[in-house]
DNA sequence: TCAAAAGTGTTAAGTTTACACCCATGA
DNA sequence: TCATGGGTGTAAACTTAACACTTTTGA
C-alpha cells in the first residue's frame, strides 16, 4: 500500500565505515586496509562497505568489520552520517562512520594479519583515500569525551589489567602524561574496580596488582548517579 | 571511469529529520508537524524529508527546515543516521536527525503556523509517529551534553538577554533548578559576556539588566584553553 | 505600600593539583 | 646489589554548594 509513495525520490548508495582504535604496549593505534580493489587499489583506507537490503548500518557495520579484518563482536558506537556530494570521487555514496576502541591482542593481531588489514600507529598514519582523515579526526575527538565520562577504557582492556597498564591508555587517548598518584586516588574512589589477589608480572619484576571491572556495580553506581570522570 | 564499480549495491531512501527545540518563557517545546501527506497523515511528526541527489543530508536538512516550517538559518547539527530496517513502516527509509534549539519569537511564531508547524511543550508532547520519539530523546540527551561545554544557550538567546531568561533556559534544558548566586558567579568569570546598560522590563518592574555575547571574546578565550561550563 | 522579581557575599565541603620517596624483585 | 617499574600521602589552590536578605518599582 504504501510503497509506491516515494518512488520519485532518488535513492543512494550507503557505505559504513569502522575506525577501530587498538590499544597495545601504552600506544593508540588504527585499524586500516590496503585497498585490493578500485576505486582507489593500493591506497589505505578504513575498513568498509557497503550496507546492503535487509541490514540496520550496525549490522552492516559488524558484517564489513568482520569480512573485511576477522574482528568479531566488536562494540561499536556510531559516529555520524558522512554525505558531502564529492566525498566519494566515484560516485554519489553517503557514508555512516562507526568507531570503537579494542585491545590488540595476539589473537587478533594474526586474524587482521591474514586479512590484508594492518594496525598503523595513531601518531603516523600513512595518507587515507576520500574524507577517512575527517571521520578519524571525528572519532577521535568523540573518544575523548566519551573516555571521560565512560568507562571506555574498562571495556578494551583485557579482563584483568594492571593499573600501570590503564593509566597508559589514558594518557594515549588524551596524549598526556597523569601524575600517577593522583590517578590511583581517583580509582580508589570507584566501587566497581575490583583488585585481584594476583599479579602481572610481564613488564616489571615487582609485578603489578590486577585489577578487574564489575559490570554489576558499574551499573549500579550508575543508577545512583555516579560519579565517573578520568 | 568509476560510475560502474557500485552498481550491484542496494540503493535507499535517505531522510532527515530536524528535531528543533524552542526556548520561550522559561519553557522548552518541540516543533512538530501535523502531517498532512500520507504515510501516517494526520499524526504528529519531525519535520522531515528526502535527501536530493545533488544535496549534501545538512543542505538537505535546511531546506526540509525552511521548507516544512518557513525556518531559515537554523544551525542544526546531526545527531546520526536511524537505519532500523523498520523505522518506516512503508518502505526501507534511513534518516539522519538534525537538531537545534532556537529562540522562539514573536517573528518566528507566525512563520511556523503558516506551515501547518506547532511548537508543543516538550513536557507534553503528542504521540509521534516512526521512531521520532526515539530520536527527540536522543537529542535531548545529546543538547544536555552540549549545553555543558558550548555557549549554546546564547547562539539560542535573543541577541540580548537578560541573566534570568539564561538561566531559566538552562533550568529547562537541564530540567533541574539553580541558585542564583552561584550562578551569577560563574557567569561572571566568563569574559564574553558583556552587561550592558539597558535593562528589559518585561518581566518585573524592576528590571533586568541585558547582556550580550561577544562572539570574538568567546573564540579567543577558547584558543586559550577555555574553562566554559555551566 | 506591598508584591514580585533582581541582585548581592560568605563559609564549608569537596575536588584537583603538585610534589618525592620507599618497595619488591630478577637479572 | 642495583636498575626498573610499582606503590604510597599530604598540603595548597581551586571549585562547588548551601544558604537569606536587601533593592527597585509599578500597580
Amino acid at each position: 500500500m504504501y510503497q509506491t509513495f516515494y518512488r520519485d525520490q532518488t535513492q543512494f548508495y550507503v557505505a559504513v565505515d569502522c575506525i577501530i582504535f587498538g590499544f597495545s604496549e601504552g600506544r593508540l593505534s588504527l585499524l586500516l586496509l590496503k585497498r585490493n580493489m578500485e576505486p582507489a587499489k593500493g591506497q589505505w583506507s578504513l575498513p568498509g562497505g557497503f550496507i546492503e537490503a535487509q541490514e540496520s548500518a550496525e549490522v552492516a557495520a559488524a558484517r564489513v568489520l568482520s569480512t573485511l579484518t576477522g574482528l568479531d563482536e566488536v562494540y561499536m558506537d556510531q559516529l555520524m552520517l558522512f554525505s558531502k556530494i564529492d566525498r566519494d570521487p566515484g560516485e554519489r555514496v553517503l557514508s555512516v562512520a562507526f568507531y570503537a576502541l579494542i585491545n590488540v591482542a595476539d589473537s587478533n593481531r594474526e586474524q587482521v594479519r591474514l586479512h590484508n588489514a594492518y594496525w598503523r600507529d595513531l601518531d603516523d598514519l600513512p595518507a587515507l583515500i576520500f574524507d577517512h582523515p575527517e571521520m578519524v579526526h571525528s572519532a577521535l575527538k568523540r573518544l575523548r569525551i566519551e573516555a571521560s565520562t565512560k568507562p571506555i577504557g574498562f571495556n578494551l582492556l583485557p579482563e584483568r589489567f594492571t593499573v600501570p597498564q590503564l593509566q597508559a591508555l589514558y594518557e594515549a587517548i588524551y596524549g598526556i602524561s597523569i601524575d600517577k598518584r593522583n590517578f590511583r586516588k581517583k580509582l580508589q574512589s570507584m566501587p566497581f574496580l575490583v583488585k585481584l589477589d594476583e599479579k602481572d608480572k610481564t613488564s616489571s619484576k615487582r609485578g603489578a596488582y590486577l585489577y578487574s571491572f564489575d559490570k554489576e556495580r558499574y551499573e549500579k553506581a550508575k543508577l545512583e548517579g555516579i560519579h565517573f570522570a578520568l
